[in-house]
DNA sequence: ACCCAGGGTCATA
DNA sequence: TATGACCATGGG
């Protein structure tokens, strides 16, 4: 079982996820960090919150108090770790010179200065990188490794760089960066409706679209 | 009442 | 290198 058969069975069934959900880079990668172990309808929340308080913005996020940008991103949970993390990130950003400098980055670069940042771990840069600087990363979460290891791909357990180097070998030219978007949104949906902790589909998780069951 | 969610850091061995 | 504790809300 190839990946390309696992995206192609995925994204018919499912079509295109137009990933990521927000209208600005910037609260693309202001997501990506309020996301961190948390379920999205959560952070929807605190980034209407930060909407309506005109701060979904990094130069007002770097001046909030922490009490009072803590205050808005309560119901995304974790509101006092997040509240630090998202202005570390910010400060970063400003400090770098804003979305203009950074893009003119390689991306090996951009990654490297993206995990110096306190708060900032390799899935989240990837989120950053992939949907916010449209580079070619691909993006492992819980997910991608419940997924896989069910379909006997992988182990599961391997360490975050190994499973980015597996995944983003043997695809070529420019449409990685769409592949890799849109692969990763649709493992996304899946896992949201049927490839839970605890299967639904008795053959496989993949259940009425199983790879195994439709060769 | 319990489990889970689009992780990461830090202390400890 | 590799565990474990911790962070906290809201929906099923």
């Amino acid at each position: 079982m190839s990946f390309t058969k696992v995206y192609r069975t995925l994204y018919r069934h499912y079509g295109p996820q137009h990933w990521w959900p927000g209208e600005t880079a910037f609260e693309v990668m202001a997501g990506a960090v309020l996301t961190q172990n948390t379920a999205w309808s959560n952070v929807e929340k605190a980034i209407a919150n930060l909407k309506r308080a005109q701060a979904l913005d990094p130069k007002v996020i770097t001046r909030l108090p922490h009490a009072r940008l803590a205050r808005l991103l309560q119901p995304s949970g974790y509101f006092n770790i997040k509240a630090k993390r998202l202005r570390n990130f910010c400060a970063w950003y400003l400090a770098q010179g804003g979305h203009e400098a950074l893009a003119r980055l390689a991306t090996p670069v951009l990654r490297r200065r993206l995990l110096a940042v306190n708060g900032i771990g390799p899935e989240t840069a990837d989120d950053i990188l992939l949907y916010a600087f449209e580079r070619p990363v691909f993006v492992i979460d819980a997910y991608t490794r419940r997924l896989h290891s069910r379909l006997g791909h992988v182990r599961g357990d391997e360490d975050y760089e190994t499973l980015r180097a597996l995944f983003e070998k043997g695809w070529r030219g420019k449409g990685k960066i769409r592949l890799f978007n849109e692969f990763h949104a649709l493992i996304v949906r899946h896992a949201k409706e049927i490839c839970r902790p605890r299967p639904r589909c008795a053959l496989c998780c993949l259940g009425e679209i199983c790879p195994a069951r439709v060769q």
